[in-house]
DNA sequence: AAAGAGTTTGACCAATTGGTCAGGATCACG
DNA sequence: CGTGATCCTGACCAATTGGTCAAACTCTTT
């Protein structure tokens, strides 16, 4: 279905220009904050010029998002059934805490859509986020289920995940204006903290 | 400083309506999102008449802002020193997961603010809230260091208290579409779920 | 009931913004 | 090198939006 893939070089090119300058910019804006003028000032280009490659604002904005949900999910997707139960779930913590300092703006990126009720990406949203949380969930209510791990809902489980790491990213400048850290230094602190929480509340009671 | 009290029960009455249907327009669309008309509409009066009570839109938000602050701090004032460790961590987080509940608009209305990086509110984050913040943590490192709680970092304590509790507010969407929850039902599981997560990462070893 | 303060609105304005279009510049290729 | 396809832009447009203002309406008080 998603046949168009880019002809020329200046095509792909000036396309991942634009990407790149509306990821910048919605992500510090949101979607009506944004301009097209900014976005194109931010990628160099002319707004006529936007909009020879894209039809209008919102399908940058739409471009956008489907092109990262994708990697935004790959952390979860390497949740593994075979691995350790705990450490692959607190290794599932890290790698997203990661994710929330190496790729802040895709992060708010999808924290303004959401918080404004997703009206632009609540099919994927229901469609295949949900089935990947679906099914990983399983594999924790199976641990959970055989004693590998703690009991715990598994999907508020990853509600949590998502919520605590994501939180370095979405509320940066809330969380720099309490901490006043060095660069970003308070990730080495999050990732020990982080790691106490899940190991403490899945490893199993010796009972 | 802050003397404007309202005079007359007209003036009491429609600033009052016109703060709720602000906060109704901007914690669903945020501050550029959000037009005037909107805000009318919703207030049931005419755009010149909200700004015979406001000076401008700005006014209306920085309003907003500033007196919900107070109230939404209110859980975090409670923790008190006096009381025991764990339950009253566990009690903060418990109350903060209510509040989200029962006052989902407000806590959208700072996640937009913050997401965007809080142009209009940073004095109030790097003022009255970082001092509240640095009290309680004050508190928290005093449980750790003496070992009336487990050795935690507070203020990640506090960042990963905020993020999974707001989580339910912020992005509520997001966690009904996976869910499909009848009404607030999946509070309960929340609740459940937090209670375990911090009574296990907190308990203290017997060691 | 009259006056004056307080309240409300329709009409209007300037700036911004998403989007169009015709024509010109540039590039790829035979 | 020439020609057609691709790429780019200035000028323009209609709609929206924050905000103003004079005039009218309403309420309170004497």
């Amino acid at each position: 279905m998603p046949a168009p893939e880019p002809r020329t070089r200046i095509q792909e090119k000036n396309i991942s220009t634009i990407m790149d300058a509306a990821l910048e910019v919605f992500s510090q804006y949101g979607f009506r904050g944004a301009t097209l003028d900014q976005i194109g000032r931010a990628a160099g280009l002319s707004k006529p010029n936007l909009l020879y490659y894209f039809a209008n604002k919102e399908a940058i904005h739409v471009a956008l998002l489907g092109e990262l949900l994708d990697s935004w999910l790959d952390p979860l997707r390497e949740l593994e059934a075979s691995g350790d139960p705990v450490q692959e779930i607190v290794d599932y913590a890290l790698r997203k805490l990661d994710m929330a300092r190496e790729l802040p703006r895709e992060s708010r990126l999808f924290a303004n859509e959401i918080v404004q009720g997703a009206p632009r990406i609540l099919d994927m949203i229901e469609g295949p986020l949900k089935s990947l949380v679906d099914e990983k969930a399983g594999i924790i209510r199976h641990w959970s289920d055989t004693g590998k791990i703690a009991q715990v809902d598994p999907y508020h489980l990853i509600f949590s995940i998502w919520a605590t790491t994501q939180h370095y990213a979405d509320f940066d400048v809330q969380v720099r204006s309490i901490l006043l850290p060095q660069g970003d230094s308070h990730f080495v602190d999050a990732s020990v903290f982080l790691t106490h929480l899940y190991r403490s509340a899945l490893t199993p009671d010796p009972a």
